[in-house]
RNA sequence: GGAGAGGUGGCCGAGCGGCUGAAGGCCCCGCUCUCGAAAAGCGGUAUCCUGCCAAAAGUGGGAUCGUGGGUUCGAAUCCCACCCUCUCCGCCA
């Protein structure tokens, strides 16, 4: 959420941030309602004014034993005057929070003008894509050769876009979740949480998902209450409506959680294989900071993301998303894509954010700084490290050897027993 | 699921329908004392909206005591609904 102020009083690079993103807002109702909004708050703000001083007449009154029934009866119009007033107020009021609630937020300056993916420029390329002798495999048939992935069985299960994991598939999923997290913990700072998978609607509200992006959430039926799309909702929620000691900022946190996503609109998109599924498992980091170090809280972040991949040894770039491709609640944002040598493509893994003060408007995330007067709102940012997912498939596809096995890198062979690669069950 | 207790400022906590934006304490800030610190004393210290002002400062007004309704000239205080926390009982991994 922007602050209404700023919108305002800033209207004009706004304006701007809403065109370059390609986010087409109402301005004239949102003016409209404000003005609205700000008259009726003035007539009101009179009205109750008044009311408040013939209520201290009246006590003053009562308590000398006066009578004062005739100012009594004066104020009884008054009083439904106001409370006409205040419901309208409070129309007005709605309406510019729904406004409000839908404007995405304000690129940093640093982010490129663009209008879709293909403007995103890309900031970073690390690793060699590996060469192969036989046209690479997809990570479903590999997969699927060393019976350590069904999607047959999981569509029996459940339905499409959910996976089934295997013996020594299963294993390796376990043993990244525990890599990533061991490394973030140990040698990045980041204290692990394990929060709830599923969360209300005020949480959901906090970091951006609603009102806006109902559709693309699980719901439980009959309750007010929502899988979880990613871990960033119940972790930076943690907070919400505190005010926290400038003196522990910044908090780091990480979790893996799974993560739910209906992929309404995304038909025909990826429909093999582990890159995009209904339920997957993702490492997180969340980090709380001060507005004048977070984007150096975000570097450091990128930079704890990409040291996954590098002891993995995944080749991958990193790009910068442009305007029209950044998320909504996000003001600058890195997306870690890893090399898919059976498409050919580098593939989203991490998207790194920093959200400034949009999420915690809406969340009321503030801290305060002893001997200063007030308390300020955080900047929070978060960042996949990784998707374990698709860090699996990038490792079946890059690791893949001519027998049809595949090798484990050497940072990861601890985590599975020593096993140095997986054959055919 | 049943019964009870409770949600008040950065934190703890008092609060009779009107003199309570809210006692008292802690934290923090300033001053006094001190070579300095501690202790002690004095003073200050919530947030948001809004008018005046170019702005800051200042000053005027309004709102805010879990959330939303209601009663009333007037609600932290009374009534209703909901949310959350705690205790006991039941069930249960």
């Amino acid at each position: 959420m922007l602050e209404i102020k700023l919108v305002r009083e800033n209207l004009e690079r706004v304006k701007t941030a809403m065109e370059n993103r390609g986010t087409a807002i109402d301005w004239n109702a949102f003016l409209k309602h404000d003005s609205r909004r700000k008259k009726v708050l003035s007539e009101l703000e009179e009205l109750r004014r008044q009311r408040n001083r013939v209520s201290d007449q009246v006590a003053e009154m009562k308590r000398n034993g006066e009578n004062a029934d005739s100012i009594i009866e004066k104020m009884r119009d008054v009083s439904t005057t106001i409370r006409g007033l205040e419901k309208e107020l409070s129309e007005y009021e709605a309406a510019i929070d729904e406004m409000v609630m839908t404007i995405p937020n304000i690129p940093h300056d640093t982010v490129p003008v663009g209008k879709d993916e293909t403007d995103n420029p890309v900031v970073n390329l690390v690793g060699e894509p590996p060469s192969f002798d036989h046209k690479p495999l997809p990570h479903w048939t590999i997969g699927e050769q060393l019976g350590i992935l069904d999607f047959a069985r999981a569509a029996k299960i459940t339905g499409a876009r959910f996976p089934l994991y295997l013996g020594a598939g299963a294993g390796l999923e376990r043993a990244l979740i525990n890599f990533m997290l061991d490394l973030h913990t140990q040698e990045h700072g980041y204290r692990e949480v394990l929060p709830p998978f599923i969360v209300n609607r005020h949480t959901m509200t906090g970091t951006g998902q609603l009102p806006k992006f109902e559709e693309d959430l699980f719901k439980l039926e009959g309750l007010d209450y929502f899988l979880i799309p990613t871990a960033e909702v119940p972790v930076t929620n943690i907070h919400q409506g505190e005010v926290i000691d400038a003196s522990r900022l910044p908090i780091a946190y990480t979790t893996c959680t799974p993560c739910f996503r209906s992929e309404a609109g995304s038909y025909g998109k990826d429909t093999r294989g582990l890159i995009r599924q209904h339920q997957f498992n993702k490492v997180e980091l969340v980090k709380f900071s001060r507005p004048e170090t977070s984007y150096d809280e975000l570097e450091s972040l990128l930079d704890n993301a990409e040291t996954v991949l590098n002891r993995l040894e995944l080749p991958y770039r990193v790009i910068t998303l442009c305007t029209g491709d950044i998320g909504f609640s996000a003001a600058k944002t890195y997306d870690i894509e890893v090399w898919m040598p059976s498409q050919d493509v580098y593939r989203e893994i991490s998207s790194c954010s920093n959200f400034e003060d949009f999420q915690a408007r809406r969340a009321n995330i503030r801290f305060k700084e002893k001997g200063k007067k007030g308390t300020r709102l955080v900047h929070t940012l978060n960042g996949s490290g990784l998707a374990v997912g698709r860090t699996l498939a990038a490792l079946l596809e890059n690791f893949q050897q001519p027998d049809g096995s595949v090798a484990i890198p050497k940072a990861l062979q601890p985590y599975l027993g020593g096993l140095k690669r997986i054959e055919s069950y």
